[in-house]
RNA sequence: UGGCCUAUAGUAUAAUGGUAGUACGACAGAUUUUGGUUCUGUUUGUCUUGGUUCGAAUCCAGGUAGGCCAACCA
């Protein structure tokens, strides 16, 4: 019997829809505009959308609405699927608005047959100021009174290029007193002298996003149009067309949008983050882009979570980035190789180890995996263990390395401190210790116990590596609703890049390979490795009890 | 001051007129060869005022608060 998940508003709908009948199968589909690369809350959007299509047995396509040329460029389209593959979804068909420009246009037609639109000569100021205000009506031109005929001669020789940018558009004869302002005789048609990433120069008028949108939906047939919630004022006039156009009735549905705190969530922001090289790109692992999420070593499995523990409501929201750390340690904790890296070291002489002996020790990749088999540690008489572990004074509840106290290196032997070494300036140089023999990982017959266990690194073969730390790209929780320029709350130490020295078997490190750093964080290799450098991205730090405990004082 | 959308713990999200629950966070404890994981427990909530009803988070009305809408962007 498994547990009975209440569902979410769409849901519902689809549910009652698939069971009165009025569907007889479900087709979503997402529709990004190719003008930019996906984040975060596109990636909510997808789950939804495909995540719909695949719970009710339905499909779902991935339609580009590249109707605005100068913005738009293949780059973007190839990104766009890389990021929805990645994440896990495949999509029924991929089309494009692009696809539909004949059809759009023969809709423009048909409407203008009916008296329903009409060419209009004004600048875009005079439209605007025609347009009214919220709060008053919007009132008509003489160009509103042209004929069909001559409606039908304009509007063709408008796509036959006779005219510049901006001299006519095409608009579409609603009602210019209507509380929304959508309906105030929107510009269907635009001239644009601009060459389309796919229909090249075939066309110089392009329809608006509301002329293209919703018929896109229609053509294709999508049963349940899932968009956010700022396009709510759009759904009469999507409604309209199709009632006019006699077309597939597509309906609309709105949710809130996701937005994730310290960071911001619109491609404008984003594109301006690049362009002014507040990042490294697109991908930089501090942005909340998928690209970016992927190569800090976020996995499609804890995206996918984070999406559906999120929810999907109508009320805007500001997500604790918390809970998206949560499902990332989450799935990493079960699937991360476990390797030890020692990142401030400070170094341990094992006085009773003989000198110039070595031994390999074994040690479990994965705790959580019973199957994930196990590798080899070089372990000899001087060893690097962290800065950190090691107090000469140590308060109350410290169960880590200090004079005369014991702690276990991972996977090896129970040492005790019994000497500090410092320099002339009183600065720790070495820690001389001494090791149980009979207390060997795995063959412990010392009967010792002991409160904490280390991570250490063999000191002759450890290897240098690169790590690139990250924190929050901005120091407030959202920084678009902030005074002034969203840029001045960028965080100025949101990448540390630190050393690390590695226990050996790090040299076989790949590129999909995640991992846990011992007692610190997961991390994975970034694609900025070279042969002689090994960098690695941290994706997010492991919970730290202790680190609360001294916070607390 | 026009229209539309929304309001449940710190953050999200359920309860579909009948015991306000879940997750994350926070706090406390147990376990632990990772101060990780796991387990247990604690904490905090129906925006407000009326109305309908045996009974309202839920339905109705008025308020309040937040969001969206006046691009030849999507």
């Amino acid at each position: 019997m498994s547990e009975e998940k209440s569902l979410n508003f769409i849901e519902e709908i689809i549910e009652e829809d698939l069971k009165t009948g009025k569907h007889q199968s479900i087709l979503t589909r997402f529709p990004p505009e190719p003008n930019g690369y996906l984040h975060i809350g596109h990636a909510k959007s997808i789950c939804l959308n495909f995540g719909l299509g695949i719970k009710y047995n339905g499909k779902t396509n991935l339609r580009f609405d590249d109707t605005n040329p100068v913005t738009e460029d293949t780059e973007y389209v190839d990104s766009i699927k890389e990021d929805i593959q990645w994440l896990g979804f495949n999509w029924a068909n991929e089309f494009y608005a692009s696809d539909y420009f004949e059809q759009l246009y023969g809709f423009a037609v048909k409407l203008i047959e009916k008296g329903l639109a009409y060419v209009d000569d004004s600048t875009s100021e005079e439209i605007a100021k025609q347009k009214g205000t919220p709060t008053q009506p919007g009132t008509r031109n003489q160009y509103s009174e042209r004929t069909v005929e001559e409606n039908l001669q304009l509007f063709a020789d408008m796509r036959a290029g006779k005219y510049k940018d901006g001299e006519k558009v095409l608009r579409a004869k609603i009602d210019m007193t209507s509380p929304n302002m959508h309906m105030r005789d929107p510009i269907i048609y635009r001239i644009k002298h601009a060459h389309h990433h796919r229909t090249g120069d075939k066309w110089c008028i392009y329809p608006m996003y509301d002329f293209a949108h919703g018929q896109s939906d229609s053509i294709e047939k999508i049963t349940h149009s899932i968009c956010t919630l700022e396009f709510i004022p759009h759904r009469p006039l999507y409604e309209w067309c199709i009632e006019q156009l006699e077309i597939f009735p597509s309906r609309q549905y709105e949710f809130a949008r996701l937005n994730l705190n310290y960071t911001v969530m619109s491609k404008r922001k984003l594109l301006q983050l690049v362009n002014e090289k507040h990042v490294s790109g697109w991908d930089d692992p501090r942005m909340p882009t998928i690209s970016g999420l992927r190569r800090r070593g976020y996995t499609p499995e804890s995206i996918r979570d984070f999406a559906e523990r999120v929810g999907v409501a109508k009320r805007d929201n500001l997500i604790e980035f918390s809970l998206l750390e949560f499902c990332v340690r989450e799935h990493l904790n079960k699937v991360a190789l476990r390797r030890m890296v020692v990142f401030n070291p400070i170094k341990l002489i094992i006085t009773n180890y003989p000198e110039g002996q070595t031994e390999l020790l074994n040690s479990e990749n994965n705790p959580e995996d019973v199957n994930g088999g196990t590798r080899e540690l070089p372990f000899s008489r001087e060893i690097f263990i962290e800065a950190d572990d090691f107090m000469e004074n140590p308060p109350k509840k410290y169960f880590r390395l200090a004079p005369g106290q014991m702690v276990r290196l991972k996977s090896a032997y129970i040492i005790k401190c019994d000497e500090v070494l410092k320099d002339d300036a009183g600065n720790i140089t070495a820690i001389h210790c001494s090791y149980i023999p009979e207390s060997k990982s795995g063959s412990d017959t010392s009967g010792i116990s002991v409160k904490g266990t280390l991570h250490w690194v063999n000191a002759s073969t450890a290897v240098e590596v690169e790590v690139r730390e990250y924190d929050r790209l901005f120091q407030v929780e959202n920084p678009a609703s902030e005074e002034g320029d969203f840029k001045d709350y960028i965080n100025p130490n949101s990448l540390t890049v630190v050393k690390g020295y590695a226990e050996p078997s790090i040299s076989t490190a790949t590129l999909t390979d995640r991992f846990q750093f011992l007692r610190k964080g997961y991390y994975c290799l970034d694609k900025d490795s070279t042969a002689d450098t090994l960098i690695f991205n941290r994706t997010v730090t492991l919970k730290d009890a202790w680190a609360k405990e001294v916070k607390k004082g």
